[in-house]
DNA sequence: GTTAAAAGTTAGTCGCGACTAATAATGTAC
DNA sequence: GTACATTATTAGTCGCGACTAACTTTTAAC
């Protein structure tokens, strides 16, 4: 992984996006790419210029765009980390869908391989050996739900409103293996 | 947590570093946090005239800097969400001390609150009940044992030599120009 | 107390990645 | 095929957070 071809948060982002949507019809159309990311049409424009010109994306101006072979497997590898850490927060700590989705959205750039790595293992390990792995999570699950008495600072529980929020969404993304 | 007073990663960052500073030594010398973020020394004056303009530090021109009470809660936060996040990685997924700080540090600014609570929670329900906690943890060290066939993209197995590491340091040091 | 080194500050630059406003190409009705 | 709506691009700006180079203040040695 030199570090000449490492790409930004905000690029891994685009990549992942171009690749959902040309799964999901053949092509990225601009516009498309803009709703998913919550990001100004020009914005897009830029970033699938930087794209091309280090040959991630097919792209010229006014056409639809889809993923070189490089392009496709930068993507991959986003998806990847993006799944293995919604998947360790859902099937693990049992978080809620819609969190796990943004904190996977926000992990995935920068976590260390390593630990990416481990975080897979556990949730294979679960998934394998149901007599002590699945018992531990359905434990955790049960000892979830007595609310502890926190021993750290102040910080009392989330309260959200269930109906509006600001935060970014990007709920794409619905399927795992 | 209103959005007006979030810090960005970068100031958290800041934060975290005085703070420990101040710990060790009464209080931060502007040199010491460069060093300590291997960032240039002017760059830390920026950051202060910013965090100081926040209140989240005492600072004058050419003096030691210490933390205000607001800048110690701020602070506070952001070490504890470090050291869940390591405790996590060491003490659940078994991650070696250097990997593991490293991905506390990156991950540290982006965690939504939720998720960090159920690592919170793992750590504290492996700890509390040996029983089926404990036994899930070993059990998992020894699955991390075998080496497995991997299912996904061709990404080679994890390997790893315990001693040595040559990642790259921070994301901070990056070589412009 | 003068002076040189060390520590800190300021000013100016750069890259990134967002934005708006204006413009251009494309697509669709009629 | 003209005329309008939609979509995409360009040009220019902004904020952030790093950097270097030049300057100032503080400190330590004599």
């Amino acid at each position: 992984m030199p570090t000449s071809e490492m790409l930004s948060a905000s690029l891994e982002d685009y990549l992942e996006a171009i690749f959902h949507l040309v799964s999901d019809k053949q092509a990225a159309r601009s516009k498309d790419i803009s709703r998913l990311l919550k990001v100004n049409v020009s914005s897009v424009t830029g970033a699938l210029q930087v794209l091309a010109q280090k040959n991630l994306v097919n792209y010229s101006p006014y056409e639809v765009v889809t993923l070189t072979e490089k392009g496709e497997q930068a993507a991959r590898d986003v998806v990847r980390r993006h799944r293995a850490l919604r998947d360790f927060f859902v099937k693990v700590l049992a978080v809620e869908e819609g969190i796990a989705d943004k904190g996977a959205c926000r992990i995935e750039h920068t976590i260390p391989r390593e630990i990416l790595e481990r975080f897979v293992e556990f949730v294979d390990f679960i998934e394998k050996s149901p007599v002590p792995g699945a018992n531990c999570v359905h434990e955790f699950k049960k000892y979830c739900g007595h609310e502890k008495k926190t021993s750290h600072n102040s910080r009392t529980s989330v309260k959200r409103k269930p109906g509006l929020r600001k935060q970014k969404e990007k709920t794409r993304d619905n399927n795992s293996k």
